[in-house]
DNA sequence: GCCGTTTTCGGCCCGACTGTTTTCAGTCG
């Protein structure tokens, strides 16, 4: 799929023309392409082959010569040129927090800066400030910036993201100044991956808000401080926003802290269609505040439905609100089972009794445990005998706990030529069997493509896990072709995984959103190696509501008796 | 560069904080 590659080519002349000095909506123009073509559900050859390039937002004319230029030669003649007028260095600059395209510019026109390690030897020996516009103090701010710039982490994962705003909230809200609190931006959003951690607070003393805030503990700098806005970054250099508003604000602030900074854009025109402005303390007509308290009244003011935070991406939310078509997202209470765990038996830490006991406190009625297959050796992959063991003392539980059903399962892998590591004969004996890779990661397409489909053919093979291998920080997805993998899966009926682990969260949204169009179940796992990954649940959760699914797009919603995979029992 | 239930040209979201400026531009959210 040249999804990723269109969408990088265009973010790259974005970044380029913004150094240029181009006009701003221009490159706006080739932001919103590059993110619309990220986030599309489909492969983008096929909107070329049919000739609908123009049908997806945000491209016209120009953009749609560039795609198929891209699409037939794997490059664009235009971004090369570009790359010949600006020094690969230059764009580094822009990552420099306070460094923006103006600055950027200035330093290389005069003074010949061309990367960051040139900025900083200017810099130091003091070239900076005699620039127009320049100081003693923006110097030294922008020698601190090369030094956060350093240390700039990767985006978080969800799960630590959680854990710094939970932080963060316990300690603000103890103070009475307090109203109200909540995280807001990419985690209230639950993107796969998080930034930074933003916070809303509701108060009639900002003041007294702001200065706790930035004397927490935790903070080691203070990026900016004013009584509605303030930033601080961690000892761990995580950046923390805080806004803090009055409580008739709480709604419009809500709604602008949450974001998408695209779904925020779409917002504000639609107010602007309306004859009406919008912005993080109401809406307005004329004068007049129509509406601010709640997001509810906010939206409903723009003639809209209320729009759940994880479908604030601006990839069809507001079509689907006028029409009344928003779907009617799955929630962690629909979650029946978890498909998809190990024990003692293979890599896990907790027995599988203990596993069975974490399951019923969530309330489950069926769990899957699925240790790992014989080749696996450093995962602890069970050989032919050890699987009549585990079937025993599966057979032996299910009988001592009576209140949940335990399948007797296997996360089978498969090999680099799509065979599985389990002859028929032995999966022919198990309740449920997941089939997913677990080397040759680097194989082309092609192959990876191929070795899904021979194992979505076997019929034993219910589920595929972690189907793009991602590990966030450590692991890219590896490439497939969605569309045919899909069709195997329909055609098969086998299932494919939304895996909740935090680093993996795979499929992910957009991918999860394809399997639905293509009409490929869903099945959420959490993949626990610990009795306490159990509750990670939620997480996935998240990547399916983010993907627009419900209920009925899951199979693991659905009462044992009821459970839809192929060939159970 | 895109886009159009008032437009095919002239708009394109809106505001907080900072440093440098003597009234605002740049950067960021
Ligand atoms: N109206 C408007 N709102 C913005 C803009 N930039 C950011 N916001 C709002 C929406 C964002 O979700 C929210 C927080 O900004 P962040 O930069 O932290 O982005 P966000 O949390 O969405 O993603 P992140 O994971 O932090 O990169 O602020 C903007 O240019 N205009
Ligand atoms: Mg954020
Ligand atoms: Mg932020
Ligand atoms: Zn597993």
């Amino acid at each position: 799929m040249k999804n990723k590659l269109v969408a990088k080519i265009f973010r790259d002349i974005a970044e380029i023309l913004e150094i240029k000095g181009e006009n701003h909506f221009r490159i706006r123009a080739y932001e919103r392409a590059s993110q619309n073509i990220e986030s599309l559900p489909d492969d983008i050859e096929a909107f070329v082959k049919e000739d609908k390039l123009k049908d997806i937002s945000g491209i016209g004319k120009d953009l749609e010569e560039k795609i198929k230029e891209i699409v037939s030669t794997g490059k664009l003649e235009y971004l090369e040129k570009l790359k010949k007028d600006i020094p690969e260095g230059l764009i580094e600059i822009l990552n420099v927090p306070g460094i923006g395209p103006k600055t950027a510019k200035l330093l290389y026109e005069k003074l010949d800066i061309q990367d960051v390690v040139m900025l900083e030897r200017m810099a130091h020996a003091g070239k900076i400030r005699d620039l127009e516009g320049m100081g003693e103090k923006t110097e030294e701010n922008i020698l601190a910036g090369i030094e956060l710039f350093k240390k700039t982490r990767e985006r978080l994962d969800l799960k630590i993201a959680t854990e710094v705003a939970e932080g963060f909230v316990a300690q603000l809200e103890k103070l009475k100044d307090v109203k109200r609190i909540n995280p807001a931006g990419s985690l209230r959003r639950m993107k796969d991956t998080v930034r930074d951690i933003d916070i809303l607070i509701s108060s009639n003393n900002p003041q007294k808000i702001m200065d706790a805030f930035t004397t927490l503990a935790d903070v080691k700098d203070v990026i900016a401080k004013g009584p509605a806005k303030s930033s601080i970054r961690t000892k761990d250099n995580i950046q923390v926003d805080a806004r803090v508003v009055g409580e008739s604000s709480y709604g419009a602030s809500l709604m602008y802290f949450t974001g998408s900074k695209e779904h925020n854009i779409k917002l504000r025109q639609l107010a602007i269609k309306h004859g009406l402005k919008l912005n993080e303390y109401g809406i307005f007509k004329a004068e007049r505040r129509i509406a601010g308290k709640t997001e509810e009244e906010m939206y409903k003011a723009l003639g809209l439905s209320y729009i759940e935070p994880e479908l604030r991406e601006d990839r069809g939310e507001f079509e689907a609100s006028l029409k009344g078509a928003l779907p009617d997202l799955v929630k962690i209470e629909d979650i029946k089972g978890d498909l998809h765990m190990h024990s003692t038996w293979s890599d896990g830490g907790n027995s599988m009794e203990e596993m069975v006991i974490k399951s019923m406190e969530l309330g489950y009625e069926y769990i899957a445990i699925t240790d790992h297959s014989q080749g696996l050796k450093i995962a602890g992959g069970l050989n032919t005998h050890e699987l009549e063991l585990k079937r025993k003392e599966i057979d032996e539980l299910n009988k001592k706990y009576r209140d949940i059903k335990i399948l007797f399962g296997s996360e089978v892998d498969i090999d680099s030529d799509g065979n599985l590591d389990y002859p028929d004969s032995l999966l022919r004996g198990m309740d449920i069997v997941i089939g997913a890779i677990h080397t040759g990661f680097k194989q082309p397409s092609s192959f990876i493509t191929k070795r899904i489909i021979k194992a979505c053919q076997n019929k034993y093979v219910n589920i595929i896990a972690h189907p793009t291998g991602r590990l966030w920080g450590s692991r890219d997805a590896y490439d497939m072709d969605f569309k045919e993998v899909f069709k195997a899966a329909l055609d098969t009926n086998t299932a494919f995984e939304i895996n909740s682990f935090p680093e993996r969260l795979d499929l992910n949204d957009i991918n999860s959103r394809m399997a639905k169009e293509a009409g490929v179940k869903i099945v959420i796992n959490t993949d626990s190696h610990l009795a306490e990954h159990l509750n990670m649940m939620k997480f996935g959760v998240a990547v399916a509501r983010r993907a627009w699914l419900e209920k009925n797009d899951i199979l693991n919603t659905a009462i044992f008796s009821k459970l839809k995979l192929k060939n159970l029992g």
